[in-house]
DNA sequence: TAGCATATGCTAGTTTTCTAGCACTAAGAG
DNA sequence: CTCTTAGTGCTAGAAAACTAGCATATGCTA
C-alpha cells in the first residue's frame, strides 16, 4: 500500500492548491484568493508548518516572504491526476477524457478542439 | 468567492475518495481498503459523522452498515474535475488531456486512442 | 520626528479531528 | 447452551489543526 495520503489538513490542502495555481505567493496574496480565509496570523502559521513539513520554501521579496511548492507542478500533477482517475474514472483515461470534454465542450473552439485532436493522434503513431 | 472547499478533514476526504472509487462499502471494507488505517472505531466515527454532515448515506446488509456517497459520482466528477482543471491545469482542457494521455499512454492501446479520437471528433461536430 | 501600515517571531488557547475502549446485541459453531 | 466472532452505540481523552494577539522591526508619509 504505497499511497501518498498527501498527509495534509484541509486548509493546507486549500493553500497548497493555491500555491499550485499560482506557482508562488505571499502571505496577504494566499489570504485573498482562499475562500472564507482565515486570520492573517492563521495564515502565517500554516505557511510555517508548510515549510516544516518540506512542502513548501520561501524566499524574501523585499520586506515580505513569497512562498513557493517544493515539488514541480508537473510532478503533482501528475500523482494528482492519478489519484483522481483511479477514484473517479476506474482508471479509465477514456472515461476521463469523455468527461473533460463534456464539462468544456462549449467553451472550447474548434481550434482547441483540432490541437486535442493531433494530441491523439501523435499518441498512437507513438504508442506503436 | 463560491468556493466549496469541500471542508473535509484529511481522513473524512480518504475515505469519501474511496467509497467513490467502490461505489459503497462497509465500515471494515473502509478500513481494508486505505492506507495506514486507523482503528475500527475511528473509521466507524468518521463514517457517523460524514453522515451528519450529509455526505455518505447507510443501509443496512445483514448486520452490518454499507455506507455509500450522497452525492452523485458524476457530479462529484465534475466538481473534482474543475477544480483540478483551476488548480493545476490553468483551466485549459488541452494541457489536461496532453497530461492524461502522457501519464498512461504506454499502457493504451490503438483500440482505446482510436475511442478517444472519435471522442473529440463528436465534440467538433457538435460544438458547431 | 511621530504615526501609521505592514511585515515577522513567538506563544498560548480553542476547536476539531482522530483514537481507543467499554457495554451490548445477534449469529454461528461446538 | 456457551463461546467466539462480528457487528453497533456511546463516551472520554489525546493529538493535530486552527486561531488570535502581543512584541518587534521597517518603511513611508505628513
Amino acid at each position: 500500500m504505497p499511497e501518498n495520503t498527501n498527509g495534509l489538513s484541509r486548509r493546507e490542502r486549500q493553500i497548497m492548491d493555491f500555491l499550485f495555481q499560482a506557482g508562488s505567493a505571499s502571505v496577504s496574496d494566499v489570504r485573498t484568493h482562499i475562500a472564507s480565509p482565515p486570520s492573517y496570523s492563521a495564515v502565517r502559521a500554516m505557511l510555517r508548518t508548510l515549510e516544516e513539513k518540506g512542502h513548501v520554501s520561501h524566499r524574501e521579496e523585499g520586506r515580505a516572504y513569497v512562498y513557493a511548492p517544493t515539488v514541480r507542478r508537473d510532478a503533482a500533477r501528475k500523482s494528482a491526476l492519478s489519484h483522481m482517475l483511479k477514484t473517479f474514472f476506474d482508471d479509465s483515461t477514456e472515461n476521463a477524457v469523455a468527461a473533460l470534454l463534456d464539462l468544456k465542450s462549449a467553451k472550447m473552439d474548434a481550434a482547441e478542439l483540432g490541437r486535442l485532436e493531433q494530441l491523439v493522434k501523435r499518441a498512437k503513431r507513438e504508442g506503436r
